[in-house]
DNA sequence: ACAAATAGGTGACAATATGTCATTTTCAAT
DNA sequence: ATTGAAAATGACATATTGTCACCTATTTGT
């Protein structure tokens, strides 16, 4: 978290700052970052830097966190939308984030972000798809979800099916940021991949007896 | 990939190297990790370092390469035992990689592994359950994979399959990292993703009128 | 209006790591 | 023994990091 002087910031040298840290973090992914190069290209003290923030990582999660916060109330839109169709929601919800992507603006930085995504920064992006607490109850994922399409014996394995999509989801989007394929192939494959997960991977034999 | 240099040096003087470098990475992850440290701990002068590999991932790759080589060893018999199960030799293999993962010699390298796999760590670890091209058709997965019982229409389907069993596989490797749970809590959690895939997430309202 | 107190800004600095390279050593082949 | 190629070495230039002593601006109390 920024430290409180941050926040006390002027706007405009705030906006530099978010906008050297952006470029840095376009540029190449966290690890590679160098605070030299933020504080060189927004023209600020090296010292007031850490005026600021901790660290490199303290910007980098400060960036992250406001984007996803937006794709969240986009997440919960879509799926109130979809009337609390799951898989609906999440192809949707795909494909406006490979469009979003689309974004030169927005794509290094992502880019970079997915496919040097370890787990904590998976945790800051999953948010995307959880609960906003500070929300009020109108915007419950739990109210609008339709659970009865859901093929779930009780509550407690629905966390489970929401990690699977979620996991499935940002396996896609990693994998279009390594090997760049087309929009259309992106949604092709993701498509499929829900649908497996949709019908199982298992067919029972059983099944064909019963015919 | 190491120099060719590495290759042609003694055992003794390639294990000291090794071991210096596991201890490394069993203290911090590879983007933390310092040549410094290695080749203060290996004895040998910094130069020599650069010798032999082209940089800190260089070795981290090859130690990481040598154990996923093992893992795939390990995945075909168990796959062969269950008579090419899938789901099957998937839990007996996560098992396999919890036990193992018990040790502490390798647990910290392993921690540090998962909790910062990017797409590059991922590629190498997925090697795990991939067809091994060196070896004979007799060890070939494809050859042992019993697909009838896969619910899948063509071949090109496969490739899913397995990507939604890996990745599923790894994220709960790294939740147990991360979360540090029991070795109990961690099968049960994983049976039951696994039995959600199996079955399917989506519970189809028309199957209830054909009973 | 003024001094004191508090908060914020600055850049020089020590510490440390990195990759390179000119030089030295090793050693096999003649 | 001589030579030439390969390997070993460590000092070095360069770069980055986080800190700290000092400076400036702003607010507060009288």
């Amino acid at each position: 978290m920024p430290k409180h002087t941050f926040y006390n910031l002027p706007e405009e040298k705030k906006d530099t700052l978010i906008d050297a840290a952006k470029k840095e973090f376009s540029r190449v992914p966290l690890f590679e970052a160098s605070i030299s190069n933020i504080v060189k290209v927004a023209k600020i003290p090296r010292g007031s830097f850490y005026q600021y923030f901790e660290g490199k990582e303290d910007v980098f999660f400060y960036l992250l966190e406001k984007r996803t916060e937006d794709m969240n109330k986009k997440f919960i839109a879509i799926l109130r939308q979809n009337k609390g169709d799951l898989f609906k929601a999440f192809l949707e919800v795909f494909k406006h984030l490979l469009y979003d992507f689309k974004n030169p603006e927005n794509r290094n930085f992502f880019k970079h972000t997915f496919l040097n995504m370890n787990h904590e920064i998976e945790i800051i992006f999953y948010k995307m798809f959880h609960e906003n607490k500070r929300e009020d109850d109108l915007t419950s994922i739990n109210a609008i979800l339709d659970k009865e399409k859901l093929n779930i014996e009780n509550e407690c394995e629905l966390p489970h099916v929401m990690q699977i999509l979620k996991i499935v989801t940002v396996q896609n989007l990693i994998q279009n940021f390594a090997k760049e394929i087309s929009f259309e192939k992106a949604i092709e494959k993701y498509e499929l991949e829900i649908n497996l997960l949709k019908n199982g991977l298992y067919k029972d034999k059983s099944s064909y007896f019963i015919e």
